[in-house]
DNA sequence: TTATTATATAGGATTAATTCTTAATTGCAA
DNA sequence: TTGCAATTAAGAATTAATCCTATATAATAA
């Protein structure tokens, strides 16, 4: 597959600018974690790695996952105290979290996009992200009730 | 102090509301917390009234601070897997996150407060709540590099 | 290629955070 | 007051995260 392919490109680059090695099990972890959009937690993502590579630790892939923020393939999302949680998804984007369920859920918008950093805020903070936060009940659960 | 006697009021009246006693420990927890503007952990808060209630269990606090959580009298603000970290301003604000020492700073802003929920986004969801979240590097992580 | 070496991994141990259990206590309504 | 349902303390149990170390291996250079 086309993604797939480019996933370990991105994943050699990265590797490579900073001198780290490129082994199956970072590859295994990475384009797990590329074909997810629901930001898994290490735990998720190890469960889903153990069918095709037994022999993982659970902590290889959690330290894997650390590393991997640390050098900016991913990033954890901001959660509320449950385990930390990944997202690949390195494009601007905000996010919505269903207070019953936990889901968050990727949000797009331009206009979000577009909220500027206030010149007060530019010199209190050397501001490097920004994200809109939305949070409230997501159809699912708001069918439910 | 003014500031004690209205934050019990409101806690009692939270109480009433929800059918729960008002116990001389979630009165220590609740002006706790209030005196607080740093998103303290259950820990930080136990380790705070340990001196001034030796009896008191951690159990308690946490279990207290989910409580009121639950209530809506405070909201666990968004973190990055660490412990959950308890924050008392119910006032609309915004945060900024120092991604070196993990400092969470209330941040106002009228604009902020302004950005709208798009029409899109109302459909799909029901949103209860909105909040800009930057990060970056604080003022005195800024000043150690 | 092959040998070398520094890095990475597996797996279990440890530590830390959170939640559960239970018996005793205590607000508060009657 | 009294009775009872809610709450608490304390420690056990569970769950999450990190650490340790012997072994394995990717990447480099001969």
């Amino acid at each position: 597959m086309n993604t797939q392919r480019a996933a370990v490109e991105i994943l050699r680059e990265k590797c490579v600018e900073h001198g780290l090695k490129l082994t199956p099990q970072r590859i295994a972890i990475y384009e797990a974690i590329c074909h997810t959009t629901d930001h898994p937690s290490a735990d998720k993502i190890f469960k889903k790695i153990k069918g095709k590579f037994p022999s993982m630790s659970f902590d290889t892939v959690n330290r894997t996952l650390l590393t991997f923020s640390a050098i900016g393939l991913l990033k954890v999302v901001e959660g509320h105290g449950d385990p930390k949680r990944f997202d690949p998804n390195l494009k601007q984007h905000h996010h919505f979290r269903c207070i019953r369920c936990n889901t968050i859920i990727d949000v797009y918008s331009r206009y979000y996009d577009s909220v500027k950093i206030p010149q007060d805020i530019q010199s209190r903070f050397t501001v490097l992200g920004k994200r809109v936060v939305l949070e409230g009940i997501c159809k699912q659960c708001r069918k439910k009730s």
